[in-house]
DNA sequence: CTGAAAGCGCTTACAG
DNA sequence: CTGAAAGCGCTTACAG
């Protein structure tokens, strides 16, 4: 058996009340005592235990990290690690602690959210993501528990608080960069239709677009669902058109180099033959060839924002819904040309 | 207030314990009033109280995971999130909840595991690494908590339980392929020099050079510090050598696309020129040019393993010490060429 | 088959 | 400045 209070208390000749009151600090105890019980916690290795702490204190220390359905492709981009390195510097911070949702179908999630909220798990909750008509979203926003968002939420976005890109406007930026070289037929190989996230950048394909006076052709619109079942047709179909595209843009720098590698495949040349644009900013995109031009959504900064985000909702039960815009950039390197 | 097993048991006019023998699916209460008290609980949206529930039972259905210092490169490459999904998996079969760590350096992870370990905060452990003098092995290793590791450990490896891969002989595997195509010269790039993993394969590296009579060059093998620090200056060094290699091994596909990017600068071509071959089979390798040969080491599988022999150590506390050897195979693609 | 009581290891008013 | 007591929300021998 473990040391426990009452064992210091003995052994320090004092009650357990205020050996608590010495490992919580407690102004009322007097020096002389602390150090005589901290001698003894020493002495004996004590260690309070969490789960008695915390029921009594009806708090956890622990924040719940819910992330989208593993089995899906979230696990290949480096996106979950390095909003999660963000999270964690900024949870530890403030000596919190992580806990991971780990169902793998969104009905395995849903419970386990649940599980967490009213089995009093977790003191909130960082929602990774963020999609049309998401239960977890509508159950979290309805049960009281503090959660923020890496994402906008699609409704009562005013009353949640969110970290987000400026998804709309960096889309825009990159349509400019490519206008600007030129480019007038530009593909869109698109995130997972029900993300906001996608539907986003999307808006911002569009407007860009109207801005110029181009006319929209779904055509040139590839969503995640194409890629999955069959990339490579999807992006032949792409170029089979009586006008092929000569800029693509894709959601993830990993899809843009699976897209480059059909493009060789069909003998088409980047940049020569068309250009190419990606999100995020893998690490491996500057050393590639052709070294990819990206936008950098600062995923790092994304994870600590939201993790700010969330300890304030904590800490202040009515602290007011905050939204975090969190800088993106283009950054180019040589997979665009001009025309 | 949330809704406790008092407000259950007045409603269903039982007393507590009858209704925390239902949640137990206890066989001696009566399906009748199992049934009652079941609707009560649903009419009135229960839920047990983790905290409470851990306090009296002494364990906590959470596993901890202890993944190496954060702020390295861990985090670019897709085992910790794909080695995570393993443990999920098993996990969540088992109800196992997971609990993460969040520290920077290594002291402060320590003091996390202590206080995961005293604070009974889990029910064991998995160390998602394996390095030369750890202390939070050697801590583990005498706490008496349950705890699996991803690796062999570095001492006392009998003792405890563990996955890996056959790193000597996956490394000699990779070596008798590029002898096969006739190469001598070989370099070697290796991942961090205290992870037991680099010095496995690093001797499998040497063997298979002494078994085929071919003197072992020191400067052949280029450490990761080397690479951090200058990669470009580490990789045209190895070039500027009186006899230069012929073939690349590398600890990483990653890192093997990054050797190939210093290479195209330095006018040489892959796999003309030099033959190249890295590890961990990144979702990328098949797309890239050149597609890369690469050693599958089924990531996942580590994962879901030392999940089981922690879950096994944690249900059983006399079980014997396992280790678990999980395949791993050269995937051939276009980056290697016979000479 | 069910209940009353004790207890898991803490914290925190309430007294003094 | 410190202690005795009650209580956080459960579970589990012990009775009956």
């Amino acid at each position: 058996m473990a040391i426990t209070i009452k064992d210091v208390a003995k052994q320090a000749e004092v009650s357990p009340a205020t050996v608590s009151r010495v490992i919580a600090d407690n102004p009322r105890i007097s020096a002389k005592t602390k150090q005589k019980v901290r001698e003894t916690m020493k002495s004996l290795g004590y260690y309070p235990n969490f789960q008695a702490r915390n029921l009594v204190a009806q708090k956890t220390r622990t924040i719940g990290i819910i992330m989208a359905n593993s089995t899906t492709l979230a696990f290949q981009n480096p996106f979950f690690p390095e909003v999660l390195r963000g999270i964690s510097v900024s949870a530890h911070n403030s000596q919190y602690g992580l806990y991971l949702s780990t169902g793998a179908t969104e009905e395995e999630i849903f419970e386990e959210v649940v599980a967490m909220d009213q089995g009093k798990r977790v003191d909130g909750i960082i929602l990774l993501y963020s999609r049309v008509g998401d239960r977890i979203m509508d159950y979290l926003f309805q049960s009281g528990l503090p959660f923020s968002v890496v994402g906008r939420p699609h409704t009562n976005a005013d009353a949640i608080s969110y970290v987000d890109n400026d998804n709309i406007g960096i889309a825009k930026q990159v349509m400019a960069h490519l206008f600007g070289l030129g480019h007038q037929r530009i593909a869109f190989i698109a995130g997972g239709k029900d993300f906001v996230v996608t539907l986003d950048r999307l808006k911002g394909f569009e407007e860009a677009l109207a801005e110029h006076a181009i006319p929209h052709q779904a055509e040139y619109v590839v969503n995640q669902e194409g890629m999955q079942q069959d990339g490579k047709g999807a992006i032949r179909q792409l170029f089979e058109l009586p006008e092929p595209p000569t800029a693509i843009v894709t959601h993830d720098d990993l899809v843009a180099y699976e897209v480059i590698g059909y493009l060789e495949d069909l003998q088409i040349n980047v940049p020569e033959d068309v250009s190419i644009i990606g999100f995020n900013n893998h690490a491996l995109s500057k050393h590639l060839k052709p070294p990819l031009s990206s936008v950098d959504i600062c995923i790092y900064e994304l994870g600590v924002e939201a993790a700010n985000l969330l300890l304030e909702k904590i800490n202040d039960e009515k602290a007011v819904p905050r939204q975090i815009t969190v800088s993106s950039r283009l950054i180019e390197r040589g997979s665009c040309q001009g025309r």
